[in-house]
DNA sequence: CGAAATCTTGACCGATCTCAACTTACGTGG
DNA sequence: CCACGTAAGTTGAGATCGGTCAAGATTTCG
């Protein structure tokens, strides 16, 4: 649990590492190197652990987090207690943003899957960017945008597919994102993609099983999955 | 399905219709007189009659859309042609933020449930204007944040929740929103409430008739509801 | 190599959807 | 202001999807 910062900018010839992390986030990398450095002034680095939580539902939130390397997952507990994978974030993604323009505490927990480099702006900095230079306004509001659009997508789908819909569009987008030709490779555990989609690891077991033996998809191993009949699996 | 404009800032006199549409939007209205002129020139009125469709999903996004007066209602239609109300839109709310940041078509429905003023603004004249005031851009912000927040809450019900459950926490929102004292008034048929919460009338139905039975609420008309035993509710 | 986690498969049960019939509320026009 | 037609809401019966519990297989990693 315990935290160690990294690449402390204070410190002399420091200040290397912060070039690497801000400028390979998009949200920032418009800018010229002059206003580059002045939001390094404002970034600190933070290593976590694999398993170490960022923050946690109920933490205060005043920071934005900047993934720099690894893979961090967002996940939600419902009031009863269940939990769901809402996102995982890689290098280049940020998090914090919900509480960022007001007061308020974090909804969700982020756990780092891995070892993971970490970025945080203080929120009131970051505040002060956005006033002094409106272009990165911009570029997180096209973010959230794009984040709010498919939440609602998700939203939608979660009120009004089953799932066996759910796990065929999953696949369908990741092969659209991410595929190479026509196999995909899950990004993450099976267990993961279930409490992902809002099922069980039984049901999604299932349902690609037979998927398989419909001779829509086929399985090799436990991560990577052919596509053999797309349209098939989305008439499913 | 037409479309009749009013208030046309260029005609003389007809300004101050934009007086009163743009200072009841939360996000300008923190301007100063001047700013605020200088945003009305963007902003254009339009009436919709009651069924009137605003946008359709395919249409092409170019405007914010804010509801001056009346009300409207958000809705998608999922892969296999379901569809879900996302939201209804109050004086004082907007809609087409989606593809206000990136070129790109709307995914949802907007139709006036009753007749409605709305104030559209361009969106290449929106971005110029947060370029200009970066407050405004904060305000935004500040409302996506709002949002996203509470689409992954609801994503994360979806994904977890039992609708018995998500009716009763529906119930609880409304109190805690717009409850006076103990009773609450549905914002819109049970029709819709069913869409919205991802399950169908019969079931909502149902599950009202059981939670009455229970003597957990008492429904009186058919929009009110009393609810008589809140923490009851809430365990079920 | 072994412990722990992940994944799979089976059997069962319960929640919710669907279809259908009926009742109630609402809006329009006479 | 009432009557009618349409939409909304309710209630019942049956079918199905998906969750739970349990056991076994497979993989991963120390």
């Amino acid at each position: 649990m315990k935290v160690e910062k990294t690449c402390p900018h204070h410190a002399d010839g420091a200040g290397r590492h912060h070039q690497g992390c801000v400028s390979l986030v998009p949200i920032f990398n418009h800018l010229e190197p002059g206003q580059m450095n002045e939001i390094m002034q404002a970034v600190r680095g933070v290593t976590y652990k694999k398993g170490e939580m960022m923050y946690r539902a109920g933490d205060a939130s005043d920071s934005m987090y900047i993934v720099n390397k690894g893979q961090v997952k967002i996940y939600r507990l419902s009031e009863s207690g269940k939990e769901q994978l809402v996102r995982i974030l890689n290098p280049g993604d940020f998090t914090g943003e919900l509480a960022l323009f007001k007061q308020s505490v974090h909804e969700a927990y982020a756990e780092a899957m891995v070892d993971s480099q970490i970025c945080t702006i203080n929120s009131f900095d970051l505040q002060q960017l956005l006033l002094k230079y409106p272009t990165i306004s911009l570029k997180i509001l096209n973010e959230f945008s794009n984040r709010l659009e498919s939440s609602e997508r998700q939203t939608t789908r979660f009120a009004t597919e089953k799932v066996e819909t759910r796990i065929a569009l999953f696949l369908a987008e990741l092969l659209d994102t991410e595929g190479n030709g026509k196999t995909v490779q899950l990004p993450m555990s099976k267990k993961d993609v279930a409490s992902y989609l809002g099922t069980t690891p039984e049901t999604l077991s299932r349902r690609l099983a037979e998927f398989e033996a419909e001779g829509y998809i086929e399985q090799t191993g436990q991560r990577n999955i052919t596509i053999l009949d797309l349209d098939g699996l989305l008439l499913v």
